[in-house]
DNA sequence: CGGATCGTTGATCCTGCTCAAAGCCAGTGG
DNA sequence: CCACTGGCTTTGAGCAGGATCAACGATCCG
């Protein structure tokens, strides 16, 4: 069994094992779940060409969508334009994450996908997402689990903008970050890489850019945090926590219930009826 | 094939075919792609007994959540509670909503899920589900578009929140229950069923109930809309439309890219490997 | 009839927006 | 090495969308 770097506490080992491939996913699955050594090696070994995209450049246009991604490196975001020219970040996308698993299905995409820093993806082959599906129940649920926290990351972007106010937002975006990054093993000491405008921290969280600015101040002056040059640097991680009123548990970052575990398991080797 | 009611435009007759069961649901999915009989009985079939709530019963509660559940009546909503009180409503559900379609995998629930009115949904073992969706490929592709729909509609709220004027708020997520209501042949004429208070509708647009009263009332003297006693009226479709800067494509009821379809029904029958 | 819940309206306040100008780089070109 | 430029940050003054608080009506329901 490969196991990874399964806690959720701060760690900052790297990860185990051969190429540059699917490390961070494989890392980031490995707080979920543990997969086999087979498992493991299966999922590495569907990847497809590796794309680099520039600062600024589009990674997926409104069109219709061909290839799974996988983001292997660099920082990315999905967002949305509206016809006058606002703009709305829907998600960061971080080393680890799948960019469209399923969008397949769709006629057109509704957002796009643009690249922060220079990034990396690899592309795969829709179908062969699909057949490994079909073959490999126990990457199925952590494929499934990934797409969970994705949604428990949209609906909780969805509080933070009806709810909370514009510190706690922001407060609450900058803890997001740090664990999400944490789970791929890309946080060093306290602080993170985190290649953001302010005005993209308001698109965002809804704010604009000024008032975005204030908020930082006010945050770096209480000497909680200290954001800049595309780093982060949490100084008072409790007090920021505090100030957010963040609770990391819709991040899921622990093991599926062990009835379930041991259901996909069993589906593992043939029938799929005769679960315990 | 069954290919049900599969235009978008209005339309209001009733789905055909037997029981009470999962008509909403397989009404939906027929909006995106067409199920074979056969199918359709499986999906009918799947069924566990129906569970009826009382306006106001919590349906999901926090804890670790055991089944699928499929609505099959009424009108419920996911929200979520912020220690000091602060209420956020993530969604509406409506009749052919899934409910959970893979939240089995995870140890809690990070949110809740309650009725409006009474409602009825029917239970579906996890493992039913999941044996279903290594069985039916096509299917699979169906459940899987609709967890998509329900993912981008949870985007465009953080579009909405993030970007837009409370009126437009408003007014977008009247258009957005009118489709997706037609979309389940719930609309009759140019209303619908819409229990909610304005302190809910506030709760769900991040506005206090208030000042969604005085939107209203500007929206109902511009005869655009008239939302009373549990309906919503809407006056002028086109004017509403405009008012939300409204865009239905993100919601997705279109058929897949037909390479797709033909690769899933290639994988009805066995070896998944010889797509085209 | 009394009580709750919800809708309506007004007065007032404040969070966060707008607009504008000035500093601060990093990169570029001379 | 300097000047110039363009993006980003910082700060200020003033404004407004929406919040708050409070009171009063409806309506429903036991």
């Amino acid at each position: 069994m490969y196991t990874g770097a399964a806690s959720c506490a701060p760690c900052t080992s790297s990860v185990p094992g051969g190429g540059e491939g699917h490390d961070h996913l494989i890392r980031k699955i490995a707080n979920f779940s543990s997969l086999s050594v087979q498992e493991v090696s299966r999922l590495r070994e569907v990847g497809g060409k590796t794309e680099t995209f520039g600062r600024g450049e589009d990674i997926v246009k409104g069109e219709r969508p061909r290839k799974v991604f996988v983001m292997t490196e660099g920082f990315a975001i999905r967002y949305r334009l509206l016809e006058d020219g606002r703009r709305q970040i829907l998600t960061f996308l971080i080393p680890g994450d799948l960019c469209d698993l399923h969008v397949f299905l769709l006629q057109s995409m509704d957002h796009s996908i643009a690249a922060l820093t220079p990034t990396k993806v690899v592309a795969v082959e829709t179908r062969d997402i699909v057949s490994m599906v079909f073959q490999h129940p126990r990457i199925t649920a952590a494929l499934w689990w990934a797409m969970l926290q994705e949604e428990a990351i949209l609906r909780e972007r969805i509080v933070a903008l009806g709810r909370r106010a514009a510190e706690e937002r922001i407060a609450y975006l900058l803890c997001e970050l740090f664990w999400r990054l944490e789970a791929v093993g890309e946080i060093k000491g306290g602080s993170y890489v985190l290649p953001l405008t302010q005005e993209q921290l308001g698109d965002a969280l809804g704010l604009t850019p000024s008032y975005v600015n204030r908020v930082l101040g006010k945050l770096r002056v209480q000497d909680v945090i200290d954001f800049g040059k595309d780093r982060l640097e949490i100084r008072d991680v409790k007090r920021l926590t505090q100030v957010a009123g963040f609770d990391g548990s819709y991040l899921h970052f622990t093991p599926p219930p062990e009835e379930m575990r041991r259901y996909f398991e069993s589906m593992e080797e043939g029938a799929p009826e005769d679960a315990a």
